[in-house]
Formats: structure tokens, C-alpha cells, sequence
DNA sequence: TCTGGGGTCCTAGGACCC
DNA sequence: TCTGGGGTCCTAGGACCC
């Protein structure tokens, strides 16, 4: 019984949650667009063969993607996370622990000889594409980076269906593929390591499981470090079963039109400040700290402009009427009034699980309207999102520089206005 | 016309204290 | 007014990931 660890991906995860609702796109080129139809963010496997890139800006590609029959779809965030949350609870039944590492790649603990662990991973497999119906890629390995590295031999070999244990492999097979993939398909290895390690002579895998760990330790950090022990089957990154502590909540947004004046801006910060707090409330959290961002076009020619501050909370906080309020008050202050933004956001940082003292001082009346955030919560709840709000957070009308979502499928699984219809008809005799 | 969003961890350097 | 060493805490920025 030896002690290891599987990584499981889902394939193309976006992609895969759309053909199980809309099997017309198996076959088919398909790619999924981020937020505001801006970028690719997810493409098939018939999309990457077309040459097209993750992060390509949609308007480029465009006429390229229709003049070759591909699909297209926006990003659809509650049906993807919705159908994570059914794979995770799959994989859950096969290991003895478990780390949910992204939407849609999760480490679990396994056990088994090396002929038993790749048939578990053939069966965790099937029984994922059975139960939710999207294809997985699984790695079985001594440590959470060969693991990575695992899966992705899985991925690159189709004769493999899908499936890598590196203890099953001959030990010169493995050597042979490390010595061929790039240190930079390594997990943890980006671009700009990448470049130093050349300079260095290490451009392979191989390479870098051979180097000096002291020498390693000395020019980068202990982060580097960790990956060549790794390698070398020592594993030393430790694994959080149980989820880490958030540590901030992100509301940021592209606009689909750039905002220019201080009234729009209140208002973007307005509902931002509110998404904000609804998730503090929903996660338990209180933030002692709030950060407001904006931001003009990198790409843009006109004036540069990057505002951003960050707020001591008078104490922890969740309270969506005084988040609002110094959001929309700090904003006013920082923006350039001309300067054409294309994007906005909303930090809430220090975050702990307790309202914490009551404050003292000025703030004492803003925090006496704490109980507002669960009256909001609530309508919301029983009527809608868009049923009520602060201010400007209550608009009837979309603004007009809200999120832009032309491609979009339906809520499938999580709204009863989008459940499928199934129809079947008797054989015919 | 149109270029995503949300995170984590580590390190260096400054402020401050004894 | 000057000087030394050691330590902590915080922040900004870098790098990486999906």
C-alpha cells in the first residue's frame, strides 16, 4: 500500500459544461468568451487545432472564428459552478482527503500498489464522465507537482485514455519525456523563471530535477526550491483539506462602455460596494479594510489614469450602507473627471469571521444600520437580485456601461425558468 | 468601436521600537 | 546629539496559478 496523490482536471472545463447541455456542439469547434465578451477564455479541442489562442481578444478573432463555423459562447458562471461543485463531490468519494485546487482540478489522497492506482484512476474517470457527463484527465503521483506533471503527460497522450501513474511507468520512459517537455509546462514555473533558468543552462525538466537545491534556494526562493525537491519525489507542499481562510474578496469589472464622468463612477462604485458586501454576509466575513480601484485602457491613447486607495475600516465590518458610502465618497476624490475608465473594482481585505468591537467615535451611527444587510439579503433572496437595493444599486434600468453577454446559454441547472426539456418519443413498431 | 477576473504566496524595504 | 544591533510589523510589488 503505498500513499499517493491524484490530480484530476476537467478537459477544457467551459467548454465541456456547454456540450452537456447542447450536444450539437460535440465535434464542433467551440470557444467561450470572459466577461463583457472581451478575451477566449475556454476553447476546444478542435478550436486549438484551428490555431485559435487562450486570451485572444474576441473583436480579432472574430471573423475568424465565424468564417470557420466555430460556436460561440459567454462566459456562463452559475452553470459552471454549479457542475464543479457535482465533479468535486464525485472525486470527494475517492480519496481520503481531499483539496479543491480551481473550478475544475482537485488533488486527492490515494492508496493503492502500482497496478491498482491506475486502474482507480481509470475509474475515477469514467465515473465522472457517467455521473456529470465531462471528460477528466488523471495524474497519479509521490508529490502534488509530479502529480501536475502527470496529468499533463495524460493530456498530450491519447494512446494513455486519459489516465498517467508515473509509478507504472518505466523509470527511463519518464526520464526520457522530462528531459524533452519544457521547465515552463512545470507547475509553478512561469515565464519569467523561465527565462532566468535558461540563462542558467535549465530549460528542461530533467534539467531542473538535476540541479543544485542549495544553489536554486540561493538565486531564487524557497517557492523554486520546493518544485526540484518535488520532483525528486520529497513532497513538501502541504495540502489544505480544509479550505484556507479567505484572505480577500474581488468585485472588478470590465465596463462594456468607458465611464468618464464622477456620477457614473458613483454609481458603478455604488453597486460594486453592495456585491461586495452581499458576499462578505454570505461568506461569514468581516473586512477590516476596503480598497477602490479604477482604471483606463492599456490600450488606449488618452490620458493614463490608475486610482486607487485603501480604506481602514473604523472596525470589521459587513455593512453594505457604509461600504457604499465610502466607496462612492473615496472615488470622488481619486478620479481623474475626463479620463475615460474601462474598468472599476472593489477590495475588501483583512478579513475575520467576527463583527469585532463596536467602533467608537464618528463611525458609531453608520454601524447601529448593520441589520440593513440582512433586510437587503433577504428580499433578495425571495425576490431577485434586481428586486432592491442602495441608491444607485437599485436601478430598474441596466446602466450603461454593465457587463456585455451576447453568446450566453441558459441557466440550466440553477434557475427553474432554464431546465431542460426532455422529450422522447415510443419506438415506432 | 471592441483586449477577463479572482486569487495565493514570498520577498524586500521602510517605519518603528527597545 | 550621536551611535549600534536586533527585532517586529506592515506594505508594495513580483511571480505564479486557473
Amino acid at each position: 500500500m503505498t500513499e499517493r496523490i491524484a490530480l484530476v482536471d476537467v478537459n477544457n472545463f467551459y467548454v465541456s459544461c456547454e456540450r452537456v447541455f447542447d450536444p450539437k456542439l460535440i465535434g464542433r469547434p467551440v470557444v467561450v468568451l470572459s466577461n463583457n465578451d472581451g478575451c477566449v477564455v475556454a476553447r476546444s479541442q478542435e478550436a486549438k487545432d484551428l490555431g485559435i489562442t487562450t486570451g485572444a481578444p474576441f473583436f480579432k478573432v472574430k471573423q475568424f472564428i465565424q468564417s470557420h463555423g466555430m460556436a460561440v459562447r459567454s462566459s456562463n458562471y452559475e452553470l459552471y459552478g454549479d457542475m464543479s461543485a457535482r465533479v468535486m463531490e464525485v472525486l470527494s468519494r475517492f480519496g481520503t482527503w481531499q483539496e479543491v485546487y480551481s473550478i475544475d482540478e482537485s488533488f486527492i489522497g490515494v492508496q493503492g500498489n502500482p497496478g491498482q492506482l491506475g486502474e482507480l484512476a481509470t475509474r475515477i474517470r469514467s465515473a465522472v464522465g457517467r455521473s456529470v457527463g465531462v471528460p477528466v484527465c488523471v495524474g497519479v503521483a509521490p508529490t502534488k507537482t509530479l502529480a501536475k506533471f502527470a496529468n499533463h503527460v495524460a493530456k498530450r497522450n491519447a494512446h494513455l485514455d486519459g489516465v498517467c501513474s508515473l509509478d507504472s511507468m518505466d523509470p527511463q520512459v519518464v526520464g526520457d519525456i522530462q528531459s524533452r517537455v519544457p521547465v515552463t509546462d512545470l507547475w509553478g514555473v512561469g515565464a519569467r523563471t523561465g527565462a532566468r533558468l535558461s540563462g542558467m543552462g535549465i530549460s528542461t525538466i530533467a534539467d531542473l530535477k538535476a540541479a543544485d537545491v542549495t544553489d536554486i534556494r540561493k538565486k531564487f526562493s524557497v517557492v523554486l526550491q520546493r518544485t526540484v525537491l518535488e520532483l525528486n519525489g520529497t513532497p513538501c507542499i502541504p495540502h489544505n483539506e480544509e479550505r484556507a481562510d479567505k484572505q480577500q474578496i474581488m468585485y472588478s469589472r470590465s465596463f462594456s462602455n468607458p465611464v468618464t464622468t464622477i456620477e457614473d463612477m458613483a454609481e458603478v462604485m455604488s453597486i460594486y460596494a453592495q456585491r461586495g458586501a452581499a458576499r462578505l454576509m454570505s461568506d461569514g466575513l468581516w473586512a477590516m479594510l476596503l480598497t477602490i480601484t479604477a482604471g483606463t485602457s492599456r490600450f488606449a491613447s488618452g490620458e493614463a489614469s490608475f486610482p486607487s486607495i485603501t480604506l481602514k475600516l473604523p472596525s470589521p465590518t459587513q455593512d453594505p450602507i457604509l461600504l457604499t458610502r465610502l466607496a462612492v465618497g473615496a472615488m470622488r476624490e481619486i478620479m481623474h473627471p475626463g479620463a475615460s475608465y474601462v474598468r472599476g473594482g472593489v477590495v475588501l481585505s483583512g478579513l475575520q469571521p467576527e463583527p469585532g468591537q463596536a467602533a467608537f467615535g464618528i463611525f458609531e451611527e453608520e454601524m447601529a444600520e448593520t441589520h440593513v444587510g440582512d433586510v437587503l439579503g433577504a428580499v433578495k433572496a425571495k425576490f431577485g437580485n434586481k428586486s432592491i437595493g442602495l441608491g444607485s444599486g437599485g436601478l430598474a434600468v441596466e446602466p450603461g456601461w454593465s457587463m456585455k453577454r451576447d453568446y450566453s446559454s441558459p441557466k440550466f441547472t440553477t434557475d427553474w425558468a432554464d431546465i431542460p426539456v426532455v422529450k422522447a418519443e415510443p419506438p415506432r413498431v
